[in-house]
DNA sequence: TTATATTTGTCCGTATGTATG
DNA sequence: CCATACATACGGACAAATATA
């Protein structure tokens, strides 16, 4: 079963990428559960582990799993939601944190920040894996 | 003048980045500027390329900088945004697009998704570095 | 226009540190 | 304490795209 096809114009780390995210998607893996470990990953395909990072950075990116460092990767589980009831009249921007701001907030890689102004000029900014915003009727 | 420290708890690759980050802050290297080579970085630092390229990725994923393969990295200009009318009773999540995505809609790193939900289930999705949504009044 | 130099993208290897199990 | 596994950092090589002469 040829998986990976180096002479592709698709770099072999996006068609890493996109193979475990299908596998993720189709419940292989499921939320908590672990990845195999960098090195196997790399046995398994045959490519070198720098390249099974570059897939697994994609991912992280795309904020699917988390990686920390002595353990193994593991698919990101939903969270819970809570609703964030938007001030009428304000206006709301997205944007990715600092590397400062992920760690004083403990945010997880590949988690955009949601920023809401409200008309007096008062700034709230949630993260957007933890919060949806709601429209007033 | 020292300004990267190996003995520092903070990687080099951070440090960098910070260092890049404020350059860029102060207004040293303006919108649509170019940064320096990726080798004349690691030259100028003496760090290893992998080094500067894992700092440029830091300020890529941010959405600070942009990169064009055989060019150089420019720091990124800020495009003007659109006004989004949020319908009343939606709801907005925010995520990462996947890498299919970002090639479909031609995103650039680290722009978040914006997915506004109507209350009759229709999803709208708009990049959010091109529009700020406005909640109706 | 053509050819050359520059620059980034990808891929591989090795080594060391540090956290986890 | 030990083995495993990820994080960081160095190096080299070649391909592909851009910029320059």
């Amino acid at each position: 079963m040829i998986v990976i096809d180096p002479y592709s114009p698709e770099p072999v780390y996006r068609q890493l990428a996109r193979l475990l995210r299908d596998a993720i998607d189709r419940g292989e893996y499921g939320p908590g559960q672990m990845l195999p470990a960098e090195g196997r990953l790399a046995q398994i395909y045959e490519v070198g582990r720098d390249t099974v990072r570059d897939a697994l950075d994609v991912l992280r990116s795309e904020g699917r799993v988390d990686t920390t460092r002595g353990a193994r990767t593991r698919v990101r589980a939903d969270q819970g939601k809570a609703d964030f009831d938007l001030p009428s009249g304000g206006r709301v921007d997205g944007r990715m944190p600092t590397l400062d701001e992920r760690e004083r907030w403990g945010l997880r890689p590949g988690v955009p920040l949601l920023e809401i102004t409200s008309r007096d000029g008062a700034k709230k900014v949630v993260p957007a894996d933890r919060f949806t915003l709601v429209v007033p009727e």
